[in-house]
RNA sequence: GCCCUCAUCGUCUAUCGGUUAGGACAGGGGAUUCUCAAUCCUCAAAGCGGGGUUCAACUCCCCGUGGGGGCACCA
């Protein structure tokens, strides 16, 4: 057989959302898992409605996502080919010459000052309730597509439709077929929302006398909430706004592969060589199925869980990065000794769900100008005698041993022993004082990362009544 | 309204005629623990309805019902 070509065909008409990233990673895992070639092919037909800056949202999300397009725009690495151009702007003269052929063939006409196309068959005249007007339908030999997840899908009725508009400018059924035919694609997925014009589409190929490509409609992803399919409008539904978040590309796109796939066993979080290895087309559902963000951030923290020291340093400190001047941690977090900065962020990963916790999470680390929760202060004060616990780890923790958590809490249990306290009265008012918080890292570990000085200049400064 | 399509726990799903219907997320309970998480154990939770086919149907067929999509000089 022949070699696989998929392609991602996005239109810049808006945001980058959930449901399109869906279809290019199951075009990119199906083109993996073949050996085939995956294009990303710009479909920006519609002038009014383009945008050059959501253009880049889909480059920006692409590359992010680590789908990796091997022809197409040139980005990057990515991009290339010989099929090209990949804007189907910079196409018009394909479609032109392709125009001649079916205008040669006798299957177009004008009509309000369109192009139409012609369809073969039996003409009736019926009302449509949907558009309030008459419209001509077409009874035809049956379309039938042998779709590869959906098996055979038959449509015996159409319309003739505009391939050119009035003002020149070709529209998407005839310029996503002409493509489709001259970058020799084999494979077409796309979302179960086309499963309609795929008709229109198999007779356009036909008269063209070109090969049909297989089909593969893929589910839809619904709203968590509401009912319908997700939007651009919808909660969680854009890429860059994960990104913006800090999510974890690898996490994303393992959620996003088990929305509507699964291996046909248990395993879920997988690495996306084995999920390569095992993707197919029949795999893959049939039935919609609803975004679930509580799943997406349970996957992200087994991913955010994994990944090395260095590794999450690095991600932390670009997090950070891209907070910038917006965020006065960020600011002070990349100002930190980079020692400390590292000390910081390893103390904080075993303790999030994800990196936009980060800067509320570690913000007492980088300034002695902190807040003091008065929740958290109210409960870590109310047993005991906080003040004299607080005076006691002070003097203890002076002549303590910092190098390391178990040194600490060494010291804190020899004090609390010789009182017949537990470690446990003296964990909430040193917390509270360390951070202005009742939540946070183990406190011995965040004694260390503070260091000696810190510590009893906190601890010291901290008025109890 | 017409056309297409789908249907297992709240959600994502496994099962491809014979299972105590399994797993994951979320939820309840417990263990662990210096807080909060994480982790471990545990509980609750499903075959839309009605007809067939068959020795046997969640699984195959039909009809309902419900969901989703489409019905543009958008893509």
């Amino acid at each position: 057989m022949s070699q696989v070509r998929v392609r991602f065909a996005p239109s810049p008409t808006g945001f980058f959302h959930i449901g399109s990233a869906r279809t290019a990673l199951f075009n990119w895992l199906y083109a993996r898992h073949t050996g085939g070639v995956f294009v990303l092919r710009i479909e920006d037909t519609d002038a009014a409605r383009n945008s050059e800056e959501f253009l880049r949202v889909i480059y920006a999300s692409l590359t992010w996502l680590g789908l990796n397009w091997d022809e197409g725009p040139t980005v990057g690495v990515c991009g290339g080919g010989a099929f090209g151009p990949y804007r189907q702007s910079e196409r018009a003269h394909l479609y032109r010459e392709y125009l001649e052929k079916l205008k040669a063939a006798g299957r177009t006409y004008e009509k309000d000052g369109a192009i139409w196309f012609k369809l073969l068959g039996e003409r009736h005249e019926v009302f449509d309730e949907h558009r309030k007007k008459t419209v001509v339908k077409v009874k035809n030999a049956p379309a039938v597509i042998d779709d590869r997840i959906r098996g055979r899908v038959e449509r015996t009725e159409d319309e003739d439709f505009v391939i050119v508009r009035s003002d020149g400018n070709p529209v998407f059924h005839f310029v996503n077929v002409v493509d489709d035919i001259a970058m020799q694609i084999t494979h077409v997925i796309r979302g179960e929302d086309h499963l309609s014009n795929t008709s229109k589409h198999v007779e356009l190929f036909q008269a063209f006398g070109a090969p049909v490509p297989a089909y593969a409609h893929i589910p839809l992803i619904l709203k968590q909430n509401g009912p319908g399919k997700m939007s651009k409008r919808d909660q969680g539904a854009l890429i860059e706004e994960y990104q913006r978040r800090g999510l974890l590309p690898e996490a994303l796109v393992n959620f996003l592969c088990l929305l509507g796939w699964n291996p046909g066993d248990d395993r879920e979080k997988m690495p996306i060589a084995e999920i390569i290895r095992l993707f197919d087309l029949p795999g893959v559902n049939q039935s919609n199925a609803r975004f679930d963000e509580k799943k997406l951030a349970h996957m992200n923290m087994a991913y955010l869980l994994e990944l090395s020291a260095d590794e999450f340093v690095r991600r932390a400190r670009e997090f950070f990065t891209r907070l910038g001047g917006e965020n006065a941690t960020a600011k002070l977090a990349l100002a930190a000794d980079p020692a400390f900065f590292r000390a910081v962020m390893l103390l904080s990963q075993p303790k999030l769900k994800g990196l936009e916790e980060l800067p509320a999470y570690t913000a007492y680390f980088f300034t002695e100008d902190f807040p003091v929760d008065a929740k958290a202060r109210e409960k870590a004060l109310a047993k005991g005698d906080p003040a004299a616990r607080l005076r006691e780890l002070t003097a203890a923790l002076a002549t303590a041993d910092f190098a390391s958590d178990t040194a600490i809490e060494e010291t804190i249990k020899v004090l609390a022993a010789a009182r017949s306290l537990a470690f446990g009265d003296y964990q909430p008012v040193a917390r509270l004082a360390l951070s202005g918080t009742n939540v946070g890292p183990p406190i011995t570990g965040m004694m260390r990362v503070l260091g000696r000085d810190r510590v009893l200049a906190r601890l010291g400064r901290f008025v109890v009544g």
